[in-house]
DNA sequence: TTCTTACCGTTGTACTATACAACCGCCCTC
DNA sequence: GAGGGCGGTTGTATAGTACAACGGTAAGAA
């Protein structure tokens, strides 16, 4: 049963937008030792393999004082540390610590797993369709 | 280029994070009269044709006092009422104004206009079928 | 070279969204 | 009619965010 397109991009949209509103709270109920907002961000910085603030501000549409003040918490966790970049001493380079990485990589364990049983019953055919998907409405292809 | 099932996961998770991640600021570009916060309560309100207080605490896993801050806003600011339900003195059943409605389609509008902006490119056959993805992992079908 | 403009980041300030806990009042069952 | 449950509000605390003003560095123009 298709349905015409702008039903489409009307569910599309309220899908969607009803994920993003429950993301908070699932990603607190899955690991409540590293928000939301601390994830994406040492995530970004380690998926980069280090990062400028401006650059996270710039990905996550953020302001830079945002950014700044999430930066100097993960600091102050010992979870990221900051390198001064010789060839521009305005930068600093964002780097997770090894405390970082282990705790980075513990919550990507138990979001990964929490992400594998929602998608259990789903085909190999039908889980490689959507996240084609997703990566091509988020513009990354 | 069918990805292994374990990767088409982590790209699900990663890309639907990014998205959540930046739905307030694109909420605020978009229709900056009306939160994004305010905006889903006032659509779900509108789309069950009246629901109380509770019911959007457990669709959006929000506190209920979290709710009832949110809508004693949108009352102050005309866009729903509430009514009392005869057959529970304690339930308000919660329906928007003319206003409510009014600022409501507007915002739909605006915000169905920037999605079929960005899926313009994609075929009547992609959409349908990402919509239905969605809707299955929402657990909406 | 100096001047100007642009960029990176921090800090002051204010506001919104949210949770948790304690509470009030109505409902229902026993 | 007493007790436990549910719907909702209010007190309190905290996190996340934006905007504006600033200090310092970089890079190109005069």
């Amino acid at each position: 049963m298709p349905a015409g397109r702008d039903e489409s991009v009307d569910t599309i949209q309220r899908e969607l937008t009803a994920f993003a509103r429950r993301a908070r709270a699932t990603a607190a109920r899955l690991h409540p030792e590293l928000s939301l907002v601390s994830y994406t961000l040492l995530a970004h910085i380690d998926a980069q393999h280090g990062c400028r603030a401006t650059d996270l501000a710039a990905h996550y549409l953020l302001d830079k004082s945002t950014v700044s003040r999430q930066v100097a918490t993960l600091e102050k966790l010992g979870l990221v540390e900051r390198r001064p970049d010789p060839a521009d001493h305005r930068v600093q380079v964002l780097h997770p610590t090894e405390a970082g990485t282990r705790v980075l990589s513990a919550t990507h364990a138990s979001r990964r797993a929490a992400y594998q049983e929602r998608l259990a019953d789903w085909s190999t055919e039908d889980l490689d369709r959507f996240a084609a998907y997703l990566l091509r409405y988020n513009g990354g292809a």
